[in-house]
RNA sequence: GCGGUCGUGGCGGAAUUGGUAGACGCGCAGCGUUGAGGUCGCUGUCCUGGAAACAGGGUGGAAGUUCGAGUCUUCUCGACCGCACCA
């Protein structure tokens, strides 16, 4: 018995592959283009299986569809810049740009090894200057167009590292690495305009759907389109108005006070004068905004002592507070609080004893009588409808006040007042936003308003290994764009890590520059981009990517968008909203024509794998775990362990597994199949060692199916024997000829739908099946052939290796990588007969075979006849008989 | 709090989209091969009763629609994910 030399074997068809350049993507043709990728990898360092999931997922799609016929570009490349090449310079004393280079050379060593069909010539990486400098015009172009503007934005700084961090690196309110509390500063940063395509983005989701509906939703809620209305509130004793937005102008007759931020500029010119104010601001910003803090803290607010007029109701004014729950950043950091219907604004209310007023009463329509208006429940919660904030609909409806019990409030006036805009008659709520929207209008102190959630993309960075940002700063003619003509501005390479902060900053020359305007002394901009700018674009790179040009329009028009995305849910909305922003961007200056760079996408699962933790809660490798007496214990001291759950793959916890470790023992096949077959390609993905176990058996099961067939097999060119064509009777050779067929049908289709582990099953079964085909007549023989070569074709971008050897070994020259996919003759797909399930009352009592599509007659005599059908029915008259040709037959007594 | 996804054997998961639940694999058990272990081969494996034929039960729970529900509807329990003082 052989067992397959996957060693030799897989070196063999990657030099094979690459000699004869199977991967290579032509830019034009007659063939139909399909351009499949995965979100290419930052260069960390050695790649573990969890890595190598997404880059199988996608190797199938590309192998696939190159067998089908299509002309594929399947390239990959690497995001080179970011912080971990700095942290590694300053930990290592190696240099980034060394660091980063070595880790391309390893991890693209470990793709090839897993016979990844790459079109390799177009391989790039972003920190070279050939990649960047596109980058940098595409800014100044975006400068230009006004899609890229410099303000002045709250930021994380970290004080001892003196540097910005991102949201991510500010743990618990501390820098990551310093530990230090992070402070709010605010700094001048480059901002990209985003927020211009807000309402484009949202609405072009609807058409994504090659997408996942979790990401759609995911965006959808990022961009957080809320629509209202703006009102201005007179103040007493000051110039100023205040302006409020509220995606519920209807509750406006229910407002009993105004809140603004701690950050809103009337706080600031009023803590001027009010120490007490100034106080309590202090007392908010130290609180911070972080998730804990906002579950934790109570409502607070601080009374300004000023008084804004009711935009309806001229003898009305409410009090102005200044509250911890009003945000800055969003609507235009003020509101009007009406507390009958807003809890937040309920719990404010409560504790500064101010009036509640409800006004509308959902979800029936209605004006409340005075006694069912005393039975209302005296309960502390709100009475929150939940109309939609995307637009002006409404669920409930705004009715008139006319208890005046309810109303004990310190502003009698509104009692009355409601009717003004209601006619006193109940009005629904989306009626009543419209009302009060052009009631708005017509006195000038408001409008229509839409809202967004999404900010402007903050792109600055305080960091070195990043593309630099091609502004120059002069003391005379302010912000000057670099000349295109002086691109790239490269990044210099002798830096130090010494001192805290960004070396581009302490470089002794580099930011020193003549002004490119007025030839002065000059500084250049020393922060570089936010490391996704640059997978903001690399996909159309692909298409050209030694173009002199960022993209060549040719090529770029014909292999856009990408049909098929592959990568993992966590950048649901970052990558993808930054490069659907940044293709409309990159449209917008004349660079392409599409607008959506990803018509479909797959987000792939998690490989998960089993944690072990020691006492003093450290993790340890599964290797050193030992059994004793069916406990965990570690194998050096025989500490008690505790097994953790599935987590994801990482070098952190311990249970990442080394691909080259499984390449090594299983080879590049056996991984590959554990990872495409064990789970759907969508859901996690648990690795384990019997898994891969499994997967070596199946491949030598193969190996010998082929290698040693138990009886004879037909010639290659042996002619198809009497009989088999037309595929009549029950021999077991015809039925294996038929399940062949139905398995290339299904096949097909599953790996259309990414259902690769459906797909994996069905090739399994017919192995089985051509396993348990014995006889040594032409038509086994013949069949015990043509099922091999399916097979082997089948498996071809599964397990590609294995493939190509088998193929060879049956007799071709050609190698799977330029053989067409299999066509399934669809006569044979469909059987002559078919099993039908006969129930009596629903329950299954019989199944009988009869000839496809007969008569609904026979089907229910046949049934009829069945003797689990007569006992069943016991005599009973039958009073209905229910005939799904080909399915079932429902006897209802 | 809001929004979403999902609950099927000991485990990963199938189920032609309303029509025979548990394909395929892992694991486990028995037998064979082997000097032994592993490999490999064969057989069995949802639960209960039964030697078997067969009967009854069964897709987190409760109800409903239907001739028929894992699939549709409502409620409920649980797990996971996203957003979150968003006006």
């Amino acid at each position: 018995m052989s067992r397959y030399n996957f060693k030799q074997t897989e070196a063999k068809w990657q030099a094979i592959w690459e000699d004869r350049g199977c991967f290579k993507a032509a830019d034009a043709g007659v063939r139909p283009k399909y351009y499949v990728l995965e979100m290419f990898p930052y260069p960390s360092g050695r790649l573990h299986v969890g890595h190598v999931r997404n880059y199988a997922i996608g190797d199938v799609m590309a192998r696939f569809k190159r067998a089908q016929g299509y002309n594929v570009l399947h390239p990959m490349g690497w995001d080179a810049f970011g912080l971990p090449a700095e942290n590694a310079a300053i930990a290592n004393k190696v240099h980034p740009a060394e660091w980063t280079r070595e880790n391309i050379r390893i991890m693209g060593e470990q793709l090839r090894l897993v016979g990844m069909s790459y079109d390799w010539d177009r391989e790039f990486a972003t920190c070279s200057p050939d990649y960047y400098r596109h980058e940098q015009k595409m800014f100044l172009d975006f400068y230009e167009a006004g899609l890229a503007y410099r303000k002045e934005a709250w930021v994380n700084w970290d004080p001892v590292e003196n540097t910005v961090l991102a949201n991510e690196q500010v743990i618990d309110g501390r820098g990551w690495r310093s530990g230090a509390p992070v402070e709010k500063r605010k700094l001048s940063q480059w901002f990209l305009r985003i927020t211009e395509y807000a309402d484009d983005l949202l609405a072009a989701i609807e058409a994504l759907n090659r997408w996942p509906d979790r990401v759609r939703l995911m965006q959808e809620k990022w961009i957080g389109r809320s629509v209202g209305a703006h009102m201005q509130f007179d103040l007493s004793g000051r110039d100023d108005r205040l302006e409020v937005f509220s995606t519920r102008p209807d509750t406006i007759f229910g407002a009993t006070f105004c809140a603004i931020s701690p950050d809103h500029p009337l706080t600031e010119a009023l803590s001027a004068d009010d120490s007490a104010l100034a106080d309590f601001v202090a007392e908010c910003r130290r609180l911070g905004t972080s998730e804990e803090a906002i579950e934790t803290a109570e409502k607070q607010g601080h009374d300004t002592g000023l008084r804004a007029r009711h935009p309806f109701l001229a003898d009305v004014e409410l009090p102005v507070y200044v509250a911890n729950f009003v945000l800055m950043e969003y609507g235009t950091g003020a509101i009007f609080g009406c507390p009958g219907h807003d809890q937040r604004d309920l719990d404010f209310v409560r504790k500064y004893g101010l009036p509640v007023i409800p006004v509308l009463w959902p979800p029936t329509a209605r004006v409340l009588s005075d006694s069912e208006f005393a039975a209302l429940p005296a309960s502390d919660r709100a009475r929150v409808d939940q109309s939609p904030h995307c637009t002006l609909d409404g669920l409930g409806e705004v009715f008139h006040i006319t208890n005046t019990a309810y109303t004990n409030t310190t502003l009698p006036a509104y009692r009355y007042r409601l009717g003004a805009l209601v006619d006193g008659q109940p009005l629904a709520v989306s009626d009543a936003k419209h009302r009060v929207i052009a009631a708005l209008e017509d006195r000038g102190n408001g409008a229509a308003a839409v809202r967004y959630r999404l900010r402007d993309w903050g792109v600055s960075r305080q960091r070195y290994w990043g593309c630099p940002i091609p502004m120059i700063h002069c003391a005379a003619c302010g912000v000057v764009p670099v000349p295109a003509s002086d691109l790239p501005v490269e990044l210099p390479m002798d830096v130090g890590f010494d001192k805290p902060g960004n070396p581009l900053a302490h470089h002794p020359t580099w930011k020193h520059v003549a002004c490119p305007r007025c030839g002065g002394a000059a500084e250049r901009e020393t922060d570089t981009f936010d490391t996704f700018v640059e997978s903001s674009w690399y996909f159309a790179r692909f298409c050209s990517p030694t173009a002199d040009k960022a993209f060549d329009r040719k090529a770029v028009d014909y292999w856009m968008p990408v049909d098929q995305y592959i990568g993992g849910i966590e950048h649901a909305v970052l990558h993808l909203l930054y490069s659907r922003f940044f293709t409309r961007a990159l449209k917008k200056c004349g660079y392409l024509t599409v607008e959506e760079p990803f018509a479909g996408l797959m987000t792939q699962g998690m490989v998960v794998h089993e944690t072990y933790s020691d006492p003093s809660g450290d993790w340890v490798y599964p290797e050193d775990v030992a059994m004793r007496d069916g406990v965990p214990v570690h194998a050096a001291d025989a500490a008690p362990l505790t097994v953790g759950r599935l987590e994801k793959m990482s070098k952190s916890k311990k249970n990442a597994v080394g691909l080259e470790n499984v390449v090594e023992e299983y080879g590049a096949d056996t991984a590959r199949l554990l990872l495409l077959s064990d789970s759907p390609p969508d859901r996690d993905l648990e690795w384990s060692d019997s898994g891969v176990e499994g997967a070596w058996r199946y491949l030598n099961r193969l190996w010998r199916l082929a290698t040693e067939p138990k009886a004879r097999l037909a010639g290659r060119d042996a002619s198809m024997p009497n009989g088999l064509d037309q595929a009549t009777g029950y021999a077991p050779a015809v039925s294996v000829w038929r399940l062949l067929h139905k398995t290339i049908a299904g096949v097909t289709e599953d790996l259309d739908r990414f259902h690769y582990n459906r797909a994996v099953a069905r090739i399994r079964e017919f192995t089985n099946a051509l396993e348990g085909l014995d006889g040594d007549d032409d038509q086994a023989a013949w069949v015990r052939r043509a099922g091999l070569e399916a097979v082997t074709r089948l498996i071809g971008p599964i397990m590609p290796h294995l493939a190509e050897e088998l193929w060879q070994r049956l007799g071709h020259d050609q190698p799977i990588a330029e053989t067409a996919w299999p066509v399934a003759d669809p006569a044979l797909v469909v059987d002559e007969t078919v099993t039908v399930a006969v129930q009596v009352n629903g329950k299954l009592r019989a199944t009988i075979e009869l000839p496809r599509d007969a008569d609904k007659a026979a089907a229910e005599q046949a049934a009829l006849e069945q003797d689990g059908v007569l006992r069943a029915l016991d005599g009973k008259p039958v009073r209905k008989v229910i005939v799904v040709p080909n399915r079932v037959v429902n006897v209802v007594a």
